[in-house]
DNA sequence: TAAAATCAGTACACAAGTGTATTGAATAGG
DNA sequence: CCTATTCAATACACTTGTGTACTGATTTTA
């Protein structure tokens, strides 16, 4: 009883890209986090031998290089985004700024799990958790602006910024049933909603 | 050129308890994750061959979920002694457990690693999943029991225990530098002093 | 102290993973 | 068309890990 046939994901006779093996690789990060990475394995999906591997890629750290840098890049782009479009109602911004950090986490599932299997590779790994703080700098300095337009105090603005951004990150990990969409996101909406209405009835007083 | 010796950390003649093997196995954790609990190097790390480890445990899966339910059976007992003690001040109450929860993270760098880890397990491992679920239900009716005493609307203390619950969560992730001590938590301690403050000048009017 | 229980070492078989060297096939350019 | 280039397969050597069977050494305990 041999083997009937192996799992190919792809098309037969395609040739594959160096992308192409990212592209898997971000996929077994999502499925099984970073030490989910192997080479061998990612070939199988592919439906492949480790030849093809060693051609794109000098070895395995490459790889992971590779995709780390290939996320940042995006993420700081999406980051970039979202930073220029600013309009001259400071509440209509925050409102669109914090739904589109919602939805990033919402709609783009597999995203926030391989970021959630970076913020572990972190927890190893210096040069990563370098990265991620200096992201994480960035992605706030975003919320803080947008607070800081709205409640003209700068104090105020940059805490409430950590409070939401924290928030938001802890909402990826916690309170969320397995299969369902996470619920940490609703009460998120609602506590903004709340906020949002009561800010603008007072407008410029620390919370 | 042999190798000198073996780092040993145990006393030459003592022998292992299954406690010292789950001691091992979760600082293994800590330090890389539940990847990186091998019985081999766990082993090592002991001063012990593997003949030790499988009389104290059948395998590798025993050891994990061993070190789960005895990490879990401890958190759950830390929850019932902050639940357990409430005075009549009710502000002085959510105070004390909100500095608990932050001194918890800070103080007990470890085990905050080990949660994290965990939460990764979690995600790969549906039983974990279930079990995170079930402790941040925990811990969150806690914090909404407090809010609950204090602001004396439901659906408020609910959004706010969530809010704060979310935001440590994400403490533990974000805004950390790889060596220092996170700062996250620092503007955590702000704003709950801010928000004390004010719910005191006015208790009872959501947010 | 002699026997029994407890803990640890050794040796083996096996599996999964990396990386290298070499060969082979498919595609693209001249 | 035929020759380079590009991509993939194969075979090998090596490492690290699990688990099993068996033996050996220490403690307990009767």
């Amino acid at each position: 009883m041999k083997p009937i046939a192996e799992t190919r994901k792809r098309k037969e006779t395609t040739r594959l890209s160096r992308d192409d093996w990212l592209d898997a690789a971000f996929a077994a990060v999502v499925q099984g986090g970073f030490d989910n990475v192997r080479v061998l394995t990612i070939a199988d999906t592919l439906g492949v031998t480790r030849g093809s591997f060693y051609w794109h890629f000098a070895d395995h750290a490459e790889l992971i290089a590779a995709l780390l840098s290939r996320w940042l890049a995006r993420e700081i782009e999406l980051d970039l985004t979202l930073q220029s479009d600013a309009t001259d109602d400071a509440q209509a911004d925050l409102e669109r700024l914090l739904e589109a950090a919602l939805a990033h986490a919402g709609v783009d599932l597999e995203n926030m799990q391989f970021e959630l299997s970076l913020r572990s590779l972190g927890r190893r790994d210096p040069a990563v958790a370098i990265m991620l703080v200096d992201l994480d700098q960035r992605r706030m300095s975003l919320f803080e602006s947008k607070f800081q337009r709205l409640t003209g105090d700068a104090k105020t603005a940059s805490e409430l910024a950590a409070l939401f951004y924290l928030a938001m990150v802890g909402s990826h990990q916690a309170l969320g049933r397995p299969g369902s969409p996470p619920q940490a996101k609703e009460y998120l909406r609602s506590i903004i909603a709340h906020y949002l209405i009561h800010s603008q009835a007072s407008a410029g007083r620390p919370l």
